[in-house]
DNA sequence: TCTGGGGTCCTAGGACCC
DNA sequence: TCTGGGGTCCTAGGACCC
């Protein structure tokens, strides 16, 4: 029989801040997201004294210090270095492999019995923990949305690996499976599928087709019929290159400041460059946007422009000109911004960029070598080695993490000490 | 005081073409 | 009274994911 193997690392980020504090074990942990605004990750631990995701900071540190629990701001270096240290685990087993996120990967195995397969389970969840000491689960099925499915049963379960035997078997978790736990169902499809009397994955597998679609699209059809067991979800490992890149960060304070902002929005645009020549492409479009903070009242302002260039490109210096030209469109004094992003859309590969006889092709300049200078010292050195001036130096906008972590995995200075004493 | 960020895919509808 | 039909391309907006 074919399989689907989903293996998701138990409260990703939670757990990487474990991986080097042992102290933490069976005590309540959670992730904050940027700016340490909200949680978006927790332990089980953490659950249990009432912690949600997505709960603001300020609502629950008292709860948390009250069950001796602790906060981390998100320290994404740890946790991405620990997530390719997981992934290349996973990609040591014969299969097909999918990267699916930061904490989750699919691996499609071909002929395996039901007895075999979950002796490949039991495997995977004890070499990660070995490895890497990231804690994982794994669901098992015939199609991905029932992994999905499996590997929530798994979460909870003793041994952490659950495979769907037999249909039997799936049939009597869809009955008890609430609509808005299935894969690709989220609150606008529940609320409509719910005022349609369908609650549970199995009300929505008795559906017609042709309703399906209607309500929810291809998309939604896909999702049920995996659920019935046909798999038709396609892998997606092999599209490397981005349609689109964005950054943007809400600001640490309130922004009123002309030349701050336009610093935040050149060194937004800097990171954004990086991303873009990091995948060998070129981008046609630059567009430019910023808010202020719509959970405070008071006069509110969004808005968005977009520069199309002449020709298509990778150089830091043209992207920040054409990103300032987007911002004199739309910036308007007056307000207290909270957030401004950049956004580069229409990618395409470096090497074709060469057909524009008005222009010096991005792909034999000066510029483009001085770029990968540049990119090649940034990354031996850390970020900001080399800089822009226009990116700010004092950069009194960052964005807080009071409670970071050290760089465990990726830093000679945060490099973990032990001390051996004789007994 | 304090509420994240970065992606994907799909569809409807308008503009335009012959 | 009567006003074609069949395409393509682009964009905004809505849904989803982690």
């Amino acid at each position: 029989m074919d399989f689907a193997v989903l293996v998701d690392c138990n409260s990703f980020y939670a757990s990487c801040e474990r991986v080097f504090n042992p102290s933490l074990n069976n005590k309540p942990v959670a992730v904050l997201s940027n700016n340490d605004g909200c949680v978006i990750a927790c332990t089980k631990e953490a659950k249990k004294i009432g912690i949600k995701m997505g709960t603001p900071f300020f609502k629950c540190k008292k709860l948390m210090e009250e069950n001796n629990g602790k906060f981390f701001s998100s320290n994404y270096t740890l946790y991405g270095d620990l997530s390719n240290r997981v992934m290349d685990v996973l990609v040591s087993y014969p299969a097909e492999h999918e990267i699916y996120s930061i904490d989750e990967a699919f691996l499609l195995f071909n002929n395996e019995t039901i007895k075999s397969i979950f002796a490949i389970g039991r495997d995977i969840r004890y070499s990660v923990k070995r490895l890497t000491g990231v804690p994982v689960s794994v669901g098992i099925a015939s199609t991905k949305t029932l992994a999905k499915i499996a590997n929530h049963i798994a979460k909870k379960s003793k041994n952490g690996v659950y495979v769907f035997c037999s249909q039997k078997q799936v049939n009597k978790v869809m009955k008890i499976t609430p609509v808005s736990e299935v894969w690709g169902i989220g609150r606008q499809y529940s609320k409509k599928l719910q005022k349609n009397n369908i609650y549970t994955a199995e009300d929505l597998c008795k559906m017609p087709d042709t309703w399906i679609r209607k309500l929810m699209t291809n998309r939604g059809l896909q999702t049920v019929w995996e659920l019935r067991g046909y798999p038709c979800v396609p892998t997606t490992s092999d599209r490397v290159e981005k349609k689109g890149i964005n950054t943007s960060r809400s600001f640490s304070h309130l922004v009123t400041d002309k030349h701050e902002l336009y610093e935040a929005l050149a060194y937004y645009t800097t990171l954004n460059a990086e991303k873009l020549r990091k995948q060998n492409s070129c981008t046609q479009m630059v567009c430019v946007y910023l808010s202020t903070n719509h959970f405070r009242d008071g006069p509110q302002y969004r808005a968005a422009h977009t520069i199309s260039l002449p020709t298509a490109t990778a150089e830091t210096p043209l992207l920040i000109r054409a990103a300032y030209e987007a911002m004199d469109k739309i910036f308007k004094s007056g307000y207290s911004y909270k957030k401004t992003g950049c956004l580069f859309l229409g990618l395409i590969p470096e090497i074709s960029n060469s057909n524009n006889l008005f222009f010096k092709t991005y792909y034999k300049s000066a510029e483009q070598n001085m770029m990968k200078v540049m990119d090649k010292v940034n990354e031996k050195y850390g970020r900001d080695t080399l800089r822009y001036a226009s990116t700010g130096i004092k950069r009194s906008w960052t964005m807080n993490r009071k409670l970071l972590s050290p760089a465990y995995t990726t830093s000679w200075k945060h490099i973990k000490n032990v001390e051996f004493s004789e007994k």
